[in-house]
DNA sequence: GTGGATTTACTCGGATAGAAAGTGTCCGAGTACTGATGG
DNA sequence: CCATCAGTACTCGGACACTTTCTATCCGAGTAAATCCAC
């Protein structure tokens, strides 16, 4: 079990989104080129990024990807499940009666997981590692 | 990201394991039919168990899996790692600096919900659920 | 110059393909219990 | 009665095949800015 590599592609663009300049669009290509990653791929995830209303694109020359209005507000999980989804780690799929003491286990841990990702926004760890990217 | 079948097998069979009559092995067969897998497929996820220390297999006429003498100890961390591996849910594979900051918040959110397997027994599980199996 | 057409630099999205991991089956080999056979 | 031998009921583990997911590429289409060209 491991995030896939989408995930960390769509997490640094965000990244690197959020400590560019603010409303100029940043092409694939150079978004591309610091992750070292086709652009065509790349367009392919943050597609999704774009969909879950995170991002919005601009076409045509001088154009790319670019940070929509309440972006502050994007945590780290919203980032996650745009690219995973939402669907929980475990399914029980056994029935021994109706509440899998195993399922209400590890969903709690998962729970725990989340609280915290759900708690860190890009646009504090953005401010806090300004020089990373 | 999901975890596989084999972990949910995996700890199905560790409970039923735990609420069965100890000492006394338990065939592949009988555990694969609860659980609607092919016992074929079961025994190989439960080598991994046997690898791990958790149960011991007996051959023969009459065998299966029993579990070992310290099994009380072992947690949901535990079975979950002989089977997924012990490799962290994400890799920054990315090099933007020595620490990315990305992978400190990632990693801190799994430890959390590692925290939360590893201080679960299936020895309480058992005792709080015997009906279920 | 001014307006329109062309070029250019981009993104978008579907189709496709390759790679890797997960899931599952098959079969030959080994092991321990059971029962039969022969002395 | 006892030892040995075959039979049976299991597990073990490697090899193989199928399925799904992930990763990545290709290409045609659309879009918007910049450039060019005729008037």
């Amino acid at each position: 079990m491991k995030y896939s590599k989408a995930t960390n592609y769509a997490l640094h663009t965000m990244l690197f989104l959020a400590a560019a300049t603010p409303n100029k669009p940043v092409g694939v290509q150079k978004l591309a080129e610091k992750q070292e990653v086709s652009p065509t791929y790349l367009s392919k995830i943050l597609t999704k990024l774009v969909k879950a209303g995170m991002i919005e694109s601009a076409s045509g020359a001088n154009g790319g990807y670019r940070l929509k209005r309440n972006w502050e507000n994007v945590t780290f999980l919203d980032i996650i499940h745009a690219i995973e989804g939402t669907a929980s780690l475990f399914d029980c799929s056994l029935d021994h009666g109706p509440d899998c003491p195993i399922q209400q286990v590890v969903l709690a841990a998962e729970q725990k997981m989340e609280a915290h990702l759900r708690n860190q926004t890009m646009a504090e760890l953005a401010q806090t590692h300004k020089i990373v990217f």
